[in-house]
DNA sequence: CGACCTGTTGATTTAGATCAACTTACGTGG
DNA sequence: CCACGTAAGTTGATCTAAATCAACAGGTCG
């Protein structure tokens, strides 16, 4: 049985936007059903079009990007909450795969109902552009830190900011997370090398910042790693964002 | 006085896509007036919100962020056609600052008017979104870059970049356009130092592939920058783009 | 049990940063 | 008209953060 959107667990967080009566009607009408798939499946793929865009229900993945010779650029995390395939709905073909970590569940909406949600219900295209800012805001954070900031800022940066967003989604457990990742996804996504991010996290471990193991993130003092990475103690995060 | 929307000479390149006569008698409307703005003028500042939008009309700017330490990154070359101040009107807050490196242009748009973009004009709202979905798909091929290429692929790819937008806003002679940024702005959206960025554009002088001088920039063979930048001879820029 | 995947650690190499001069070009003011 | 100051570009010498190479350990799964 799928969720209803009216009973959306993701929703009823103060994470995210309430949703008018209307909205929620819409909503229903525009999902058309939920999809699980299985740990390591690939959902969208880059330069591909889709006639499906997705939120992640619950779960997680990764967007990446891979070049020629097989390198590969882990664009962002997905968590739940995310909206996916924005590029595929509006210009002709992605910029990214997306692929899932561990199970994951996806609402499923139609491609093609994209422009009847811009044209009968303004408010949830408002959101869904404001989604899309929110993505451009935080890329342009991930460039500056893979730009301008040492290897030891790169993965305290990288660490809070999925400490942060797995906290307000309500994951936490006292100062730890789930966090279901390769060490070769967080190089990948901070541009170093498996081996340097190993040591590096070795030495965040040693200094009581943070100590990622057994699939789970502990952040003793958010604070702390904050000043590590050289970040002001976001607070960007607590306003809260629109959900597709 | 101010050019008419109907008039608009950027309108007119093929790379931007057609608007219905509805659409622009709106945009007319949307439009406070246009600003003239000097070299090296603060047009939007990271952290701050701002009652105007604009789109770019004319001369060329920056997008940067900068760190506590006085270290910058530039996030993207601004050039006519481009929209600023998205993440200002959905958004508290702009995450990134924007600059004028040239004498520009700016049209300007009322930032309360954009909630009436989104109820009146549908299509319109379809267009900033689609705009945004640019930007995000360039970022992630931004990050792949820093994160994974070479000082001389960055290098290549930035420039052949620069070229390409240049060339499609009818802004090429032959085989050169205009670059009027400084080494140091290239280095900074680069993640590499100033003395790097000077040596490696030095070798693809010597290369015959790319020779950046007097505030021009000359690309004899775009193919063969292409291959040295090591991307397929990009073929998503040919698709049309919406002006706001 | 052996193959494979993820994580860990040490030794060595290197791409790019940093440091330090020096050159042009372009004002601006005496 | 020239002295001076400043901003941008160029080049060589040195240093270092991170890459690469290599080996091994613990888990899991067929």
């Amino acid at each position: 049985m799928t969720t209803a959107c009216t009973d959306c667990p993701l929703r009823k967080r103060p994470c995210f936007q309430p949703m008018s009566a209307d909205e929620l009607a819409f909503m229903e009408r525009f999902k058309m059903g939920e999809m699980v798939i299985d740990t390591g499946t690939p959902i969208l793929m880059e330069g591909s079009n889709s006639p499906q865009l997705y939120t992640a229900l619950s779960g997680m993945g990764l967007r990446s990007k891979s070049g020629r010779d097989g390198a590969r650029q882990v664009i962002n995390f997905v968590l739940p909450g995310d909206f996916l395939g924005l590029q595929a709905g509006l210009m002709r073909e992605m910029g990214h795969s997306v692929e899932s970590t561990t199970q994951m569940t996806l609402c499923v909406f139609d491609r093609s109902a994209l422009w009847l949600l811009f044209r009968s219900h303004p408010e949830r295209a408002f959101a869904l552009t404001w989604l899309a800012a929110v993505e451009e805001s935080f890329l342009g954070d991930a460039l500056f830190t893979l730009g301008r900031r040492s290897a030891g800022e790169r993965v305290a940066w990288a660490l809070l900011r999925l400490f942060q967003r797995l906290s307000v989604l309500g994951m936490a457990d006292r100062t730890s997370v789930p966090l279901p990742y390769r060490q070769q996804d967080l190089a990948d996504a901070l541009g170093l090398s498996l081996v340097h991010t190993n040591k590096t996290l070795a030495v965040l471990r040693r200094e009581g910042l943070a100590e990622w193991s057994g699939g789970r993130l502990h952040v003793p003092d958010p604070a702390g790693l904050a000043a590590r990475a050289d970040v002001p103690e976001e607070d960007a995060a607590d306003m809260p964002r629109p959900l597709i």
